[in-house]
DNA sequence: GTCTAAAGTTTACACTGTCAACTTTAAAAT
DNA sequence: ATTTTAAAGTTGACAGTGTAAACTTTAGAC
């Protein structure tokens, strides 16, 4: 492996990476990163085929962050618990690294064009799906049925208290100040939702 | 009121909403818009601040449309089927306007510089709540929460399922797999959840 | 019929992604 | 140790973008 400059790639990963945690996505440019990482516009290219492969990559870690985030807190003497407390770290993540999670999520990325990124989502979202094998035995179907639920329902609060969160309160209507009392709840919600789950 | 093209205000509305519905948000632009209505590029600028300006009021009409679908279906004499219904609606309006919906929840922008905007996606968000109260009367705030929640739930199964859709079938890993059948069990699923709701 | 301000055009600027052609340089080949 | 070569970086260019400023046209009020 030959190199001028160190390790450029990553560098320009780590660089991007900040720079969307701080400023958003939509305010990034290729140029500016380049500039940031004091190498010419177009030095970028020796790494990445466009704009879009390097923030591929950038989401790429930025699931793989998400995951090892919701490995932590494993292992309590509850597998209940563990469940609900996965999704907690789901939603935290979501708000502590909104930009990131925007782009993640939000970002219109032809995924199939980039594998490593899809085999790093693809691991994030079976987490809860992991720990509801651990509590239950119900059919396969229903087992994966019930993962994608409470996948929707906790990936549906994150977005909910998004949307919420992005609201000046000075302006907030009727469904924006209502949505204020989920943040202060999550957990018995997510605890009543798994407690409602049906196996059978 | 004075004008020399006709209604250009209106038509550049419908034509990016056009646009956006068949190409997606990441590809607009103000000066495309422009010449499909064969005017300067610069002329949606007597109309519209910033192409963000723009953007808002397409949005607006994204969420009226959104709206108006949910309000159809309405009033069979069962209200829990009503709920159910419109949260049907809600992930069918989502997936068959994909990227409207894009604009109107993941595209970042300052919603409170935009009063009508915040005032139509209230009024669309509102609609769970109103069809809520006509089936409980459990303490307001039990009640807002309920439909906070069952918000969260209707709004993550359009996520899930979408996120899902956008992924080439070949290329599916286990989550994407087994998110497909969320599609098939809706109905389902949202009753289960509206029957689970606890308005002690 | 004149005046005025709304509505539209032209021109210009800074910024973007990306391509092609060039230079530098680390390491493989001799 | 010297030559070779291809990876890594630079420069310059192009088309496309949002948008500001200065200009022109024209519908409707007086």
């Amino acid at each position: 492996m030959r190199y001028h400059h160190g390790n450029l790639r990553e560098q320009l990963i780590f660089c991007a990476y900040d720079w969307i945690s701080s400023n958003g996505i939509e305010s990034i440019s290729l140029r500016k990163i380049a500039k940031i990482a004091k190498v010419s516009q177009t030095a970028p290219y020796r790494h990445f085929d466009s704009k879009e492969h390097m923030l591929a990559e950038v989401a790429t870690l930025g699931f793989e962050n998400f995951s090892s985030e919701m490995n932590k807190n494993k292992a309590t003497d509850n597998p209940a618990d563990d469940l609900v407390k996965c999704g907690v770290t789901y939603i935290e993540f979501g708000l502590a690294n909104e930009h990131i999670i925007d782009l993640m999520f939000n970002y219109p990325m032809k995924k199939t064009d980039f594998p490593e990124l899809l085999a790093a989502a693809d691991k994030a979202f079976g987490m809860l799906l992991e720990r509801l094998h651990y509590m239950h035995h119900g059919s396969v179907g229903a087992v994966q049925l019930n993962s994608m639920s409470l996948h929707a329902y906790v990936h549906g609060l994150l977005a909910i208290i998004q949307i919420n969160q992005r609201i000046d309160t000075s302006a907030q209507t009727a469904f924006f100040k209502a949505s204020s009392a989920v943040k202060d709840n999550l957990e018995k919600m997510l605890s009543a939702f798994v407690k409602s789950l049906d196996f059978s």
